[in-house]
RNA sequence: GCCGGUGUAGCUCAGUCGGUUAGAGCAGGGGAAUCAUAAUCCCAAGGUCGUUGGUUCAAUUCCGACCGCCGGUACCA
């Protein structure tokens, strides 16, 4: 086991407010320091804000302040999102920091030095509106930007490039040789074969804005976003005692932004020579995933159940950091996207924390008040049954591979077989039952189960503390014992048995976690905007629940969720259902309205003998006209039309559910004829 | 379009380097027990392992095709 680990998140891009996706990267990234930590190793975890460029610029200029308060205010933010989180970063970077400032140029001048900058032209498709280049697959046929409809002009920029295509090579030998580089294996396949599909020069530089950091003896241009960005892992430690801990061991990162990890930045620091401490892995997660369920087999929509805020700070506040990290880690497979709800948190938090390892600290306890006047019994070893060693071989068997979990970054692993080993510490409490041997009064034996069982709950709850480090030490209290204390050299992942000893004094406690009942569960609930929703009409505005991909941590938040909006719908009778006419559809056309961006004119076959109907349908921010042509949906068929002004008249309503900018349709499991009623 | 991945019980997924009864958790059902946060433990699901060809004594597990879904296909931070 490496005697130093260093791990890293990205820096955050200050153009929004933190979100669950980067707390998912920054607790996932916190618990692997803190196992690292458990198993001795001395670590350093370092996050931190990403400042610069062109959106921060104009986002600080809109609300008319100089650019530095802007990023001032939002990367506190961020910086207070990790006590909330009970995440403590040894260090916290800012990109508009001396230290990074100095840094980068420092490196670019290493990079420059070794040929691979230079002075060139970037040729772009420029679009006037959005202010930004586009790239050929992007546009519309014809040539058009996809966001404005509009022509785009080719513009050409002087700008400096980095040397990447030297680098595609070194760069396929990298991933040859050192295959753990970028992890997971699907992620490596991708980035080979972006590769192996040929590197051009990089863009590393702009002149038409000025937030950045100045290009070394080119006052004319700022050094470009990524080459800024991703030496911040570097110019964190660079020129300090801390510089002991390169490479990073670990770089997590979200799946929008692998590419950059694990292609530029490694061509970075080869170029500036460091080619020969690159990091190690690369650890590419996916994307929380909030919103409606996919809908059964069963044609027809029903209601949208919501999955609730996913406001880290408010989801922290109602529940708890140790339920939310708890559930981070433990719901979705690392490297794989995952469901993300309100719900989830709360059950994972009951059922396997409270009622599997917290429960089974709570029947063991009185016995020891009882019997043993408050101290663990003394277990000689000439007293252990067949049931004692088979308990104690299947635990030490669980946290051997629940470590080997850890150490492959399967946290989600390594936790189910951390409440395994508090199932094996249920079914013997169940099998040897301790109450009858009370009874019988045979304190001998009864003595060794406890024993065993407060055994297994302090393994446990060592286990979890690179989760739930707060909990964890809560359990250890309650057992007498003090709180995890990491200490440099010494492993202390609960491999060996026996780590409560004899007349360790007890102390009884409350819950350490504390069951929610019914009222108190749906009062939380309540406050987290968790709820379901009925039908809802395009044609509303009002946001319902949020079906969006959260990017798990992309250096660019999305927006923050519009809080749903809370409202009651009354019980209606089926009769009333019934006068709604819902029929299956199917897009044929679909169109732009001129100075209604929120809306689109389409024409839906219902198979009817008049023909298609049109309707219009406030859905232009979700959905592009070409994503819809052919698409089955479902209409309100019988719904009084209504004019939206110049003729425009529509005949029906989509169902859809999201808010305004990411909606998601009604559709089918399968095809259905149009015309099919809907019921 | 091209490249890659994926499709297993109601839900979320594991698994089979090809071989007797395909697994876990959750939800739902039955039972045991009563120490405990009405917690725990045990039992049951008769699932065409996406469809379809092929290889084989034998395929859900290998190969091909097809269908569905997801991702990648660079300068957006």
């Amino acid at each position: 086991m490496n005697q130093r680990f260093y791990v890293t998140t990205p820096i955050y891009y200050v153009n929004g407010s933190p979100h669950i996706g980067h707390a998912y990267t920054t607790v996932a990234a916190d618990a692997l320091a803190r196992y690292r930590g458990l198993r001795g190793a001395t670590t350093r975890l370092l996050t931190g804000t990403d400042e610069h460029g062109q959106k921060i610029e104009r986002e600080a200029a809109k609300r008319g302040v100089p650019p530095q308060a802007f990023a001032d205010e939002v990367s506190a933010r961020f910086r207070e999102l990790c006590p909330k989180l009970g995440v403590r970063p040894d260090d916290f970077i800012r990109t508009t920091e001396p230290r990074h400032i100095e840094g980068v140029q420092k490196w670019w001048r290493r990079c420059r030095d070794a040929g691979d900058l230079y002075k060139g032209t970037y040729k772009g498709l420029y679009c006037v509106a959005c202010e930004g280049y586009k790239t050929e697959k992007e546009l519309l046929p014809g040539g058009l930007c996809p966001v404005h409809e509009r022509p785009v002009d080719t513009l050409e920029e002087e700008t400096w490039f980095f040397r990447l295509s030297k680098y595609q090579d070194a760069l396929l030998k990298l991933y040859a040789d050192h295959p753990e580089f970028v992890q997971p294996e699907t992620r490596r396949n991708e980035i080979v074969s972006f590769v192996r599909s040929g590197l051009e020069d990089l863009s590393v530089s702009r002149s038409n804005f000025t937030w950045g950091i100045p290009v070394p003896d080119d006052p004319g241009h700022v050094i470009y976003v990524w080459f800024d960005a991703l030496f911040n892992y570097l110019t964190a430690v660079d020129g300090t005692a801390a510089m002991s801990f390169w490479p990073p061991d670990v770089q997590l990162v979200a799946k929008d932004i692998v590419r950059f990890h694990a292609v530029y930045w490694p061509a970075f620091l080869m170029s500036a020579g460091m080619g020969d401490r690159l990091p190690r892995t690369i650890w590419t997660h996916g994307y929380l995933l909030t919103g409606g369920r996919k809908t059964s087999k069963t044609p027809g929509v029903t209601a949208v159940k919501t999955r609730g805020t996913t406001d880290p700070v408010r989801i922290v506040d109602a529940l708890g950091a140790d339920a939310l990290r708890y559930y981070l880690l433990r719901e979705v497979a690392f490297g794989q996207d995952g469901e993300f709800s309100i719900q989830g948190i709360v059950s994972r938090a009951r059922s396997e924390l409270g009622e599997t390892i917290g429960n089974l600290l709570h029947r063991a306890l009185p016995f020891v008040g009882k019997y043993f006047d408050g101290r663990v019994p003394a277990v000689p070893a000439e007293a252990l049954t067949e049931a004692d060693t088979a308990l104690r071989d299947r635990v030490t068997a669980l946290v051997r591979e629940s470590g080997e979990a850890w150490d492959a970054f399967s946290m989600h692993r390594a936790l189910e077989l951390t409440i395994d080993v508090a199932r094996a510490g249920n079914r013997y409490f169940d099998d040897t039952a301790p109450w009858k041997l009370a009874k019988a009064g045979d304190v001998t034996r009864l003595g060794v189960v406890i024993a065993q069982v407060l055994e297994v709950v302090r393994i446990a709850a060592v286990m979890l503390s690179p989760v739930i480090p707060e909990r964890s030490d809560a359990l250890l209290h309650q057992l007498g014992l003090d709180p995890v204390a990491p200490a440099a050299g010494a492993d202390q992942w609960p491999t060996a048995w026996g780590g409560l000893a004899a007349h360790t004094a007890v102390r009884p406690g409350a819950p350490v976690f504390p069951k929610l009942d019914a009222e108190a569960e749906a009062r939380i609930l309540a406050s987290l905007d968790v709820r379901d929703e009925p039908l809802v009409s395009t044609e509303t505005d009002k946001p319902m629940s949020d079906p969006t991909p959260t990017p798990a941590a992309a250096t660019t938040p999305a927006a923050p969720a519009a809080p749903a909006v809370a409202e009651t719908v009354a019980e209606i009778q089926y009769d009333d259902f019934a006068k709604v006419d819902l029929r299956a559809g199917r897009v044929l056309t679909a169109e732009r309205i001129p100075r209604k961006d929120k809306l689109l004119k389409l024409s839906v076959d219902l198979g009817e003998a008049s023909g298609p109907r049109q309707i219009i349908a406030g859905i232009a921010l979700s959905f592009t006209p070409e994503a819809l042509v052919g698409a089955q949906v479902v209409v309100v068929a019988n719904l009084a039309p209504r004019d939206f002004g110049k003729g425009l008249v529509s005949h029906g309503m989509l169902l859809a559910a999201g808010p305004s900018d990411g909606l998601a349709l009604g559709t089918f499991a399968r095809d259905v004829p149009p015309g099919t009623r809907v019921k």
